[in-house]
DNA sequence: TTAGATCGCGCACCG
DNA sequence: CGCGATCTAA
């Protein structure tokens, strides 16, 4: 290799013209740009995974950096992973030493190493969410501070987002003084949780950023250590800082430390709800003076088609920097645009629809289906499981979020953490051995007057007068975790003996519940995943498996979806790309979803979730929504969105239900959906007060989305003078077939007089005679 | 005092 | 429809 470099151990580096060759200019210059700040503003698909890996690459391969003076933030452990990766790939084992992980995962790491400074051991506990939720629950209990209509989820949501601004209860205490005696109770609430927090060794998620920060500050010695270490910094996704993310970046690049690449798009920001601050962004310029700014605009990832829809619908937000994205991957495919009269009907849609693309040659794999909220993928799931496709859904109830997963890791974690209260509270009588609330109090009261935990209390049961039963059973569970710390098995072993000497496998085997045979299957693919990571991490302890677990994300688990549709939100759709995508619910209340309509901004952010939902598209995109959809327990009429309004009409064919005078307007409605096609009734829905409205219309529908009520009677067939029941019209007999296979469709004359023309895989009918 | 059953409310997006 | 608060039986 003839190296421009002049390093003699760095054979095993790229030549620094080969790491630009074949990118465009402005990746190039991305690349190769050598300064304090650098901005790369990096439109949808413009390649800027690349950009950053060959960014990493060139400071190496000119002998600009070393590995170890790298640190690299992704937004995800999965892009974290894949730029590992690819790193690797264009550095072999120079890449080694660098840091290329999640804002989290960088911070627990350095708040382990560091823990000494701030009173905590190295073990601590990582809360979530719902960890926090309970805890606060108590509080707002015993502070009786519900009489101030304060709700635990309101609460901590009010705590996030002032550590997400770096406002600790002292400082809000400090602001809001007297006057206000709602916001005096949450100040007490939040300086209680700390408190809860600190006896425990734990950090709750926000705190891992904000922490380190406080700890920064704290201690210049420790700031400037890392500032040493790191001379380059780099950030994806930088539109989704938040203030406390920026500060951290801030101390690592103040006063002669890192150099900074920053790479974002402020069109794909939408975590505003956890505090992302588009400003990070905005104003990078101001904020590093000198800056250089870099914009990607050419798409290498999606037809002209969607690019276009993708920026006629950015082009409503206002106060943005505009830029227009372009392909020279040509027109593509027209947009399919789809209204179905229930969310049933736009199930039903995308199912046929994969179904087409499927006998096409199209792989499930390269299929995506994306919602606005989690509670829309029941109805797509249902039909999937009836179309037969195979499908997998990433976030939802994530696995480590389900119960008994979570009871699991509560047992590990008070191996590793024996002040973790909150995990002891959690499985103290899971399995029941008959410690109630009652009992946990007053074990509570003890640890309070003593200042131990209740792991310590637990462990003089003896001496606080319980009955012979329950103190058996406290000793019991305190020498289990006691005789679990001691040993030295590894991880997947303990995991397991845990779950056996505590009876928890077995009461899950005894139980009729018929749930409980799943969530042991769930807790037998727990173990398996503790293996896996004694596998992967030989050297692995504990407590990095429980940290790794912790901040695991939904798109996370996306890695071995081969084979199969994905589901998701839209949020988790970021950063990925699919080129068959279907984006469904496209309504308003949903998106924009009815919560975002009321908030200042929230339009402008369900706008770039629409955007970043169609920018994941590559070759094919549909766009569907539903004109009833069941909700909050009942059926409620909606409207179309108003961002499809935004789309132009040429781009999309539309078909599906008629769409009444307030829809879409007029030219968004194609000629082919009067096609003659099978008209069935609508289900009578209960009056939607509008009683003008006649009780059964007619539709007309897509092939193959036929009724509501549906079935797969896949192989039945029926021919004329069979008789038939179905379930809405009764019996009938059959006049005549058309079509074969999936695609046969009967006409039936029912006994009151109505003709019907039914699919008959699909239709609620079962045949009664020949 | 605990455990199981029933009732009733509320129901984004996430590392 | 799922979960948590509340009721009731032991």
């Amino acid at each position: 290799m003839t190296s421009l470099n002049f390093h003699d151990f760095s054979t095993s580096l790229p030549d620094a013209d080969e790491l630009v060759r074949g990118l465009n200019p402005q990746q190039r210059a991305a690349v190769e740009y050598r300064g304090a700040a650098l901005l790369v503003v990096a439109g949808a698909g413009s390649g800027k995974t690349r950009v950053l890996t060959h960014r990493i690459a060139s400071l190496l391969a000119t002998g600009d950096a070393w590995p170890s003076q790298v640190l690299a933030i992704t937004f995800t452990n999965k892009a974290a992973a894949e730029m590992r990766d690819r790193v690797g790939t264009l550095l072999g084992r120079e890449a080694q030493g660098m840091w290329i992980s999640t804002f989290h995962s960088a911070c627990v790491r350095i708040l382990r190493a560091e823990a000494e400074h701030f009173g905590y051991t190295s073990g601590f506990s990582i809360y979530d969410a719902q960890d926090s939720r309970v805890i606060l629950k108590r509080l707002i209990k015993k502070y009786r501070a519900d009489v101030f209509t304060l709700t635990p989820r309101g609460v901590a949501a009010k705590i996030s987002k002032m550590k997400n601004d770096l406002v600790d209860a002292d400082a809000y205490l400090r602001t809001t003084s007297g006057s206000d005696p709602v916001a005096r109770m949450i100040g007490e609430l939040f300086r209680e949780y700390e408190a809860e927090l600190r006896r425990a060794n734990a950090f709750d998620f926000d705190d891992l950023i904000a922490q380190t920060v406080y700890l920064f500050r704290a201690f210049p010695d420790v700031a400037e250590r890392y500032r040493q270490r790191f001379r380059h910094v780099l950030v994806d996704e930088y539109q989704d800082t938040n203030r406390a993310q920026y500060a951290l970046i801030r101390e690592l690049t103040r006063d002669g430390g890192a150099s900074l690449t920053v790479v974002g798009d402020s069109d794909q920001s939408i975590y505003a709800f956890r505090g992302a601050d588009i400003r990070n962004i905005s104003e990078f310029e101001k904020d590093f003076p000198g800056a250089k700014t870099i914009l990607l605009e050419q798409n290498y990832r999606s037809s002209q088609t969607i690019l276009d829809a993708a920026n006629a619908v950015i082009g409503n937000n206002t106060d943005r920097r505009v830029k227009r994205l372009w392909s020279d991957l040509g027109t593509g495919e027209r947009i399919q645009g789809f209204v179905g009269y229930t969310a049933h009907e736009e199930a039903q849609f995308v199912v046929d629809t994969i179904g087409a693309l499927r006998d096409e040659g199209t792989r499930y794999s390269d299929i995506a289906v994306f919602y606005r909220t989690n509670a829309q993928s029941r109805a797509l799931e249902d039909m999937l499981i009836r179309g037969g496709v195979p499908y997998r859904i990433l976030g939802g109830t994530r696995f480590y979020e389900r119960a008994e997963i979570k009871d699991a890791l509560a047992y590990l974690t008070i191996v590793a953490n024996p002040n973790d209260d909150q995990a002891l509270r959690r499985v103290i009588n899971s399995p029941k051995r008959g410690i109630g609330d009652a009992s946990i109090a007053q074990l509570a009261s003890f640890a309070e007057r003593t200042g131990g935990s209740l792991f310590d209390a637990l462990g003089h049961a003896e001496e606080l007068g319980f009955g012979p039963k329950l103190r058996q059973a406290m000793s019991g569970f305190h020498a289990l975790i006691t005789r679990a710390a001691a040993g030295s098995e590894p991880l997947d072993e303990l995991a397991r003996n845990l779950l056996e000497s505590s009876g928890y496998l077995a009461a899950l085997a005894a139980s009729r519940d018929p749930q409980d045979e799943s969530r042991a299957e769930n807790l037998e693919e727990f173990l398996s995943v503790a293996a896996e990571f004694v596998e992967a991490h030989p050297d692995g302890t504990l407590v990095d498996f429980l940290t790794e677990v912790s901040l695991v994300a939904a798109v996370d688990e996306l890695d071995d979806a081969s084979g199969t549709v994905s589901l998701m939100t839209l949020h988790t759709a970021k950063g990925l790309e699919f080129p068959v995508v279907f984006i469904t619910g496209l309504e308003e209340g949903i998106l924009p979803h009815a919560m975002a309509i009321q908030e200042i901004g929230g339009i402008a952010e369900e706008r770039r979730l629409l955007y970043v939902g169609i920018t994941r598209a590559q070759q094919r995109l549909y766009l569907s929504l539903a004109l009833n959809r069941a909700q909050f327990g009942g059926p409620s009429a909606s409207v179309p969105s108003r961002f499809l309004e935004e789309i132009p009409a040429e781009l999309v064919h539309w078909g599906g239900a008629r769409m009444r005078r307030s829809g879409l307007p007029a030219a968004h409605y194609s000629r082919s959906t009067q096609r003659e096609q099978p008209e069935i009734p609508a289900r009578s829905n209960h009056a939607d007060g509008d009683a003008a409205q006649p009780k059964r219309r007619v539709q007309r529908v897509w092939p193959g989305a036929l009724t509501t009520e549906v079935r797969n009677n896949e192989g039945l067939v029926v021919s004329a003078g069979d008789r038939i029941r179905h379930t809405a019209f009764g019996e009938g007999t059959v006049q005549a077939t058309t079509g074969a296979g999936p695609k046969l469709v009967a006409q039936v004359l029912f006994d009151d007089g109505a003709h019907k023309k039914l699919l008959v895989r699909l239709a609620p009918i079962e045949k009664i005679s020949d």
